[in-house]
DNA sequence: TGTTTTTCATATGTCTGACAATTAGGATTT
DNA sequence: AAATCCTAATTGTCAGACATATGAAAAACA
């Protein structure tokens, strides 16, 4: 991992934040442990205590470190739990999916594909109140005074809830991660009273191959929502274009 | 996606570089934007100049901003390249690993799911450079002076590559990240020069495969890979375990 | 006129020193 | 013994200064 430039010419306070972000990545610096002081910092590197607040600001927006005031107080290690680590690759997904032009039909065949990858673990391993979720969000989903919004909410639910019946919360973390951030490109198409009932359909037919613990059914199901969804958005999109 | 607290017990640098954020993530500022100087935002946030500073080197981190310095210089809505976005995954994924003492199973496992999505679309879609890649990383990985640290690097090259055939960006960053994340656990049980020699067979049946455009072939030996794998890590953890 | 050099305004980067706010633990008092 | 106060340590914030980089305008020059 030659993930380490630290050129003499970058910023004094970016070449900080990297040389302790090593020392945690490599284990010099563990969970819990507590960094020194903000002066011992700026006397051991020989800079100024502004310019090491600003590393430290930098390991703090990676979740690297917390500080705390006070006596006892001083920057910890953190420990970045599942669902910190899960936020952050949201944001960072989304963010790329926004400023890359990502097309549809890209961003569906990569979603689809991972999700299908945790089908057949799905099928294996689901649990029953893991059924009753995905049944809820069903069930939430068939009511008519739904708003678009949390339709849309409610699906990002459904597969979150498909992605963790896998069992393995390492996949949970990467799919999710990956479902929720392309959500927004999603939500365009489901924006439809016509869609939800088609839709609601598939969903159900996936619920009801997980209860079989139907890995082959599952992944037929997931299928058919890929190609539904993706005739859906050639049509919207085509629509749209026509419009103009 | 209610991800935005904004607590008024947080640091002002925390809550600057939120509100900065989240006018980046909704389109407010766009890429290639210029931020207003840092005088002008700590008169606008009413705060101090170092404040200011401190919230856009949170920024700098997330690679949401870079900065230039000079007359024409300031902080500049960054375009969050691929490459970029992929480093940020590995190091998250990396630190998550380390940190929640996954099993080995769980990440192999959780490796082999997301590698075996994106192979049906590698059979279909690998061009012949691609499966030069391969075979060139193949034939490094015969080579009998190769240290275990290179043999990994390839490794992990050869892994890359067969994502990358699937010819979806996306699956690529999200795959990709993974799968380097996890390498360090799959290291330790690579170390060996007897495991080598089936290995390579194992990227072989691989390449073959995919050379055939066969999914169903790529799949298999993708099994096969992800078996032997996890035998020899409860070969080698049984023995640790006993001689102790 | 065209080109090079100089100057300058503006911006970030760094330093210094100060004070505020918070907090744990010790000292003091009740 | 318990409650209170005090103190030292540490991060958070501020103000002002100087260093450094850089593009653009102004000046000098050919």
């Amino acid at each position: 991992m030659k993930n380490t430039p630290a050129n003499s010419s970058t910023d004094l306070s970016a070449r900080i934040a990297h040389s302790l972000r090593d020392a945690i990545l490599d284990g010099s610096l563990i969970v819990g442990d507590r960094l020194p002081s903000e002066s011992d910092l700026s006397e051991q590197f020989s800079v100024s205590r502004s310019t090491v607040r600003e590393a430290l600001k930098r390991l703090a927006a990676q979740n690297l470190i917390r500080t705390q005031r006070g006596a006892t107080g001083g920057a910890f290690v953190n420990h970045l739990s599942y669902a910190e680590a899960h936020n952050q690759q949201i944001t960072t997904s989304t963010l790329l999916l926004s400023m890359n032009a990502i097309s549809f039909d890209t961003a569906c065949e990569a979603r689809y594909a991972l999700e299908r990858a945790c089908a057949p673990l799905a099928a294996r391993r689901r649990t029953a109140g893991q059924l009753d979720i995905l049944r809820a969000e069903i069930t939430r989903q068939g009511q008519p005074d739904l708003t678009d919004e949390a339709f849309c909410a409610s699906d990002v639910a459904f597969h979150r809830a498909l992605v963790d019946a896998a069992g393995n919360p390492v996949l949970s973390y990467q799919l999710a991660g990956a479902v929720e951030a392309m959500q927004p490109l999603m939500n365009m198409i489901t924006f439809t009273a016509r869609s939800r009932v088609q839709i609601i359909a598939l969903h159900g037919q996936i619920a009801d191959a997980l209860e079989r613990s139907d890995a082959a059914g599952t992944d037929a199901a997931l299928v058919g929502l890929e190609n539904y969804t993706r005739d859906l958005a050639r049509t919207v999109l085509a629509a749209r274009a026509a419009a103009l």
